[in-house]
RNA sequence: GCAGAGUGAGACACUAU
């Protein structure tokens, strides 16, 4: 759809519509998603030249790119970048980079960046720590994990459903089973209480159930999971 | 004048590389 994209954007010009920030962040974030990195480097050229000013969205939108082509010498480029316009890096923007760190195992660096984000001000919030979540639980540091699960409560922050999921599939991998349960119980209680997106939300979560039971040899769990999953109406998927 | 609307971040499984 690259080209309709393009066609009306050429046809807004042409009405004398000059393309504003809104304009160029949302091409830009298309392409990057897209994969299509040289038309958005490409329209993010288009987009100093015509003197419009990226903003944190943009530069997001471009590091989010990067970071999934790999190309993590670019996300730094672009950070400084968007360090010398003057543009500070706020929520979203320190979640993605955590992210990133975290995805690399950098996490020194991850915590690094956790405290300039305090540091300027910027409060975390759950998805920041779904991130650090990940990152503890990917590389098997489940006390530190833990830690961080405490003081995201103590910040009076709501796990959502992606914080579950990210501990129990930590717990699930590490084969500590008797935790996982006690986060699914947890889970359970609360999922009542979170915005449902979906008609069964509680899906994902079991699962890392069957999942995590069934790589762990534990054939009788496992089942128990998937009879409770189809009892509580979820479509296995 | 007022009000509203458009752009960025996190988890799991399945399939493909």
């Amino acid at each position: 759809l690259y080209d309709r994209m393009e066609r009306v954007f050429e046809q807004m010009q042409t009405a004398g519509c000059m393309p504003d920030v809104f304009t160029f962040n949302t091409m830009i974030d298309a392409y990057g998603k897209g994969l299509q990195y040289a038309k958005m480097e490409h329209a993010y050229r288009r987009m100093l030249m015509s003197g419009c000013h990226p903003d944190i969205r943009t530069y997001s939108s471009l590091m989010d790119a990067y970071r999934k082509a790999g190309l993590y010498e670019d996300v730094e480029a672009t950070l400084k970048s968007m360090c010398t316009a003057g543009c500070k890096p706020d929520v979203k923007a320190y979640s993605l980079l955590i992210d990133i760190y975290g995805k690399r195992g950098r996490l020194e660096k991850m915590e690094a960046t956790l405290k300039e984000m305090q540091l300027a001000g910027c409060r975390a919030n759950v998805v920041t720590y779904t991130g650090i979540l990940d990152a503890y639980g990917k590389a098997g540091l489940f006390e530190q994990m833990e830690e961080v699960w405490l003081s995201m409560i103590n910040l009076h922050l709501k796990p959502d459903m992606s914080a579950y999921v990210t501990m129990l599939s930590a717990y699930g991998k590490g084969r500590l089973f008797d935790k996982m349960e006690m986060v699914f119980e947890e889970l359970k209680a609360v999922a009542k209480t979170m915005k449902i997106v979906g008609p069964k939300p509680v899906c994902p979560a079991y699962n890392v159930l069957i999942d995590a039971y069934g790589k762990g040899k534990e054939i009788r769990k496992m089942e128990e999971a998937f009879e409770a999953m189809q009892q509580t109406g979820h479509q296995p998927s």
